[in-house]
DNA sequence: GAGTTTTATTCAACACGGTTGAATAGTGCT
DNA sequence: AGCACTATTCAACCGTGTTGAATAAAACTC
């Protein structure tokens, strides 16, 4: 933008920090479509074709910038370890502790990402419901781990990606008071009303 | 965009309803971001800055071609209405009735309009919440309600909006079967596993 | 019905967005 | 030193949503 000199600076100065780290600062405040190339440049005091040699394109810089690791399956297994009693706190602990610690910045980012919605959306059906209704065996394995499995999606979208006031306010233990009921019958199929 | 003499057309062809059937059309095929303003008047056979004209912008066509209707406060009147044991069903039914009527049409597009976000957020928060406490009654109603929405929540998130395999293909019956027991269960604050 | 206002439409142009190609100045290897 | 490679700026391009003027039909008024 501003007159820098041409061609290379001095020293090996981190540009493409500079740049993701301008860009989530951006992004987040005002959305993916809001955000200009430009302004993110500016921001970042580098010309706005830089961002297009680093990332290869906007959403290149977009996907980078929020390094998803939403969809980690290492927290999965440790869940799945363990005795059937506890099964549904582990799996809501593992939902908390994971998204809690990305912040709210980069879930409500995701819902616009469609390559991360698609990611879920492959994980919560191809992974972790087959993976449910292994651990719990029996008859109607299937069609339980297909019930956890949307009360688990309901905790993820009310509580990070279209979070609602009185579910995101809640501590990790509360979730486990209020989410815990539903899970527990979802898991075991019969609930007592 | 060809020709079609300037001015006002003979007759009175409702061009706004073949303008919005076109973006109905194309939003769906190529999402927000990938659908154009003068791809979409093309597709109509009408110049591109009728939009802007009719529709104020490009967001405002998109916000009327997809009328969400998603949010029916009636429906929920019908299924706060009558005795407690089948609460469970009668709200999924609701859901079910409501969203299966408007095809993943419209519920994979929701996803990308914030004010549509916005507005599914506040129902399931500040009305949906606060009725199904109401109808409790109790101790803990409130516990049990933000329960009861996280869980439709997830049928609505895991069906319409980010649709996995496993529940979008479900029936509405089944969709009973599954998410009943979940449902009973944040309903009632109690589980047996 | 003639005259005026209002509405629906096209056209041309603008401002801005992401991206690209050329020019340039450093770094790193031999 | 020389040479390939890399990181950067600049100028330009093309596509996008939107706007203002021109125009023609409809709708209203008396």
């Amino acid at each position: 933008m501003l007159n820098k000199t041409r061609g290379r600076p001095r020293g090996n100065p981190d540009t493409k920090a500079r740049i993701t780290a301008a860009a989530r600062e951006l992004f987040l405040k005002h959305g993916y479509p809001g955000t200009t190339v430009r302004a993110i440049a500016a921001a970042a005091g580098v010309d706005a074709a830089l961002i297009s040699y680093h990332f290869g394109s906007k959403q290149g810089l977009f996907s980078q910038s929020l390094d998803l690791l939403c969809v980690d399956p290492t927290a999965l297994d440790q869940a799945l370890r363990g005795d059937r009693d506890h099964l549904a706190d582990r799996l809501l602990d593992s939902v908390t502790g994971l998204w809690d610690a990305t912040g709210p910045v980069q879930s409500r980012m995701a819902v616009q990402d469609d390559d991360t919605m698609r990611a879920l959306r492959d994980y919560l059906d191809g992974e972790l419901r087959l993976r449910i209704a292994e651990f719990l065996g029996g008859p109607d394995a299937t069609r339980r781990a297909t019930a956890a499995v949307g009360v688990l999606g309901g905790l993820i979208f009310t509580r990070y990606l279209n979070p609602i006031r009185s579910i995101g306010a809640l501590s990790p233990v509360d979730v486990r008071r209020v989410f815990g009921p539903a899970l527990r019958a979802a898991l075991s199929g019969r609930a007592r009303g």
